[in-house]
DNA sequence: ATTTTATATCGTAATATTGCGATATAAAAT
DNA sequence: ATTTTATATCGCAATATTACGATATAAAAT
C-alpha cells in the first residue's frame, strides 16, 4: 500500500491528475507565472526572485519539464524554459471539459 | 527541511495550489466527475463503483470537503455530496486567469 | 433492545514529496 | 589551461500522501 493505485482508473484521469501534480505546488506556479509574463524564462532569475535554493529551483523545473508542461533549451551558459504549447493547450481543454461539466447550483445540499 | 515553504509565495499562489492539490488524484478526479454527472452523490455507489476500500474513499471525500470543493450533508444514512458552487467558481476563475495569461506560441525554445 | 446499514475515524505500513548542502558538469571568460 | 558562471544531480532528513483493515458511530429497520 502508499502508492496510487492508476490501475483502475482512465487514462484520461491519470493523465489529468499527474499534470495537475505538476502544477498543484506554489512555487511551480510561481514558475510558470514568471514563465508566462516573460514568455522567457532562465533559471537563474528564478533562484534570486523566488527564495529557493538553487538545487530547489533545478528540482521544480525537472518536474515541470518531466510533466511535459515546460521545455527548455540550453542557451550558452544559461538555460532557456518556456512553455509547451501542445501541453498546455491539452491541459486548457481537459479542464474546459471537467468544469464545464458543471450543471449549475441545481445542488442537493 | 522536507515541508513546502508557504511563507515566501502570496496567498493567491497557496490558495491555487492547495486548491489542484485537492483535485490532483485520479480517484478525486473520478469522484467530481461522478458528482458532475448526476449532480448528487452518495459516498456508497462509489464504493462500489471505484474499486477503493470504503474507507479509502471517504478519505479522499474528506479531503475535497476540508479543500472546500465539495460539500455533504446527511440524508438518513448516507450522506448526500455535492459541488461548492463557491469554491469550484473561484478555482474555475483562477484557473482562466492562469491560463489566459498565455500569450500563445511566440516561445523561444 | 438488537441488528443492520452507511459512513467516519484510527492506526499503520509503504511510498512520495520537499528542500537543501555538497558535488558534478559543461560552456564562457580569462 | 584555469577560473568563473549557470545549471544539474546526488544523498539525505523531514514531512506528506496513499491505501486499507479494524473499529467506532449513528440512524433505520427489525
Amino acid at each position: 500500500m502508499g502508492l496510487t493505485r492508476s490501475e483502475i482508473f482512465t487514462d484520461e484521469q491519470n493523465q489529468l491528475s499527474t499534470l495537475l501534480k505538476a502544477i498543484a505546488h506554489p512555487a511551480r506556479i510561481a514558475v510558470l507565472q514568471r514563465i508566462l509574463i516573460s514568455n522567457t524564462c532562465i533559471c537563474g532569475d528564478l533562484v534570486e526572485e523566488l527564495g529557493l535554493a538553487q538545487a530547489t529551483i533545478s528540482q521544480h523545473l525537472k518536474e515541470l519539464k518531466t510533466a511535459g508542461i515546460i521545455q527548455g533549451t540550453i542557451e550558452g551558459v544559461s538555460v532557456c524554459y518556456c512553455i509547451n504549447p501542445k501541453t498546455w493547450k491539452l491541459l486548457e481543454e481537459q479542464l474546459g471539459t471537467f468544469f464545464g461539466s458543471y450543471k449549475g447550483e441545481t445542488s442537493c445540499c
